[in-house]
DNA sequence: TTGCAAAACTACGGCCATTAGTTTATACTA
DNA sequence: TAGTATAAACTAATGGCCGTAGTTTTGCAA
């Protein structure tokens, strides 16, 4: 027997992040949303300013979660193999919470403020994990991109339903990252070898 | 003067590709389409089943139009100029018609029939242009599946305005073009290099 | 010229987001 | 412990959207 007054602005973010896992593929209504939560639809004005601004705060919570997630695998890793920890949990949490990594990527564009610094987080894992390989500033920013693209990529085809072919798709995400890590390492050993 | 009984499926589903090129975040409506097109919302059912049909269809006309700007990119090409062409159409045909590659990517359930038709000429695309290569079935499959997520991946970050720093994107997406012809390049020239 | 099929229309229902105004529960104060 | 203020819930209502039913109109074909 739910009690009045108990919701509030998280509890309602969290709710609709959970309720997009559970539905990946259709989107979030507020009359839904309420329905869920044993509410009626216009009691969530007392948390939310409107449907957008609330698809902005999973997108943030979702970004935020996927940082500590990356972060925490890079923890007592560095070079090839935080990076490959890093790929890793990035599909992980996709396919963890499949809805909320669709969320993350809408990138809204007002308020870009949260999402930013949720964002620049992520950035400097990367950045620090790129660290010993060395880079200049903007063969590091390349890396950063191309990994980014990789793994994303990767992912969203893969929960899109779009890889067919009946080949296990662990290995396929291997071969992805094996590729990355193959070609910073030579890079980076050219760098080394090649001293003066 | 436009006289009636002028629209038909294509001329509709067509409007509807124009009309979320043209604001490819917002999504496909039938009240706009149908004020696009000077005519009452009820009259397009002449013509569609429903909004989930045109979507549908939008995304079976989008991955035709790119199966033909990739076969387009292939012709008079071979190997890794081939393949470089190919990434690179992608990219223009996102740029180009931005909305309509983002309702290719959202992958309807039902009806899969055209939408894998349109898919699988694309694979086959990438089949013939793997086939210098002379990878195995399974490192063929590894190889497209890694093109798709990387290019896609990429495609729709840059879309999606998720490269925030400074450095040319250009230069970026042939740095991860690059990655993926070495990598291919190195595999199957240590084949040929050990042939027994 | 006339008839018919298809494509347009009007009218309507149901669902959704959102606003306005009201009631009620909880927490703080005395 | 009792009273009050605040904030969170509610009901009611509006306008937009998709989709259906039934009607009118158009253009082609006989």
């Amino acid at each position: 027997m739910p009690s009045k007054r108990r919701l509030n602005h998280d509890a309602v973010v969290e709710a609709a992040a959970e309720l997009i896992d559970a539905n990946p593929n259709q989107e979030l209504t507020l009359a839904e949303l309420a329905r869920h939560l044993g509410v009626r639809t216009p009691s969530l004005y007392n948390h939310i300013g409107s449907l957008d601004e609330l698809r902005q705060a999973v997108a943030v919570y979702g970004a935020t979660a996927l940082g500590d997630r990356l972060g925490n695998a890079a923890i007592g890793r560095s070079g090839a193999s935080a990076l490959a920890a890093i790929a890793w949990a990035y599909r992980d949490f996709a396919a963890a919470r499949p809805g909320l990594h669709l969320a993350t990527q809408r990138a809204p564009q007002a308020d870009e403020v949260e999402l930013a610094r949720a964002a620049g987080v992520i950035l400097d894992i990367l950045r620090r994990v790129l660290e010993p390989f060395e880079l200049s500033e903007t063969e590091e920013i390349h890396a950063i991109r191309a990994l980014r693209a990789m793994v994303h990529g990767f992912v969203s085809l893969e929960q899109a339903g779009g890889f067919g072919m009946p080949v296990d798709l662990d290995e396929s995400f291997q071969y992805l990252v094996n590729m990355y890590l193959a070609h910073l390492a030579e890079d980076s050993g050219a760098r080394v070898r090649k001293p003066g």
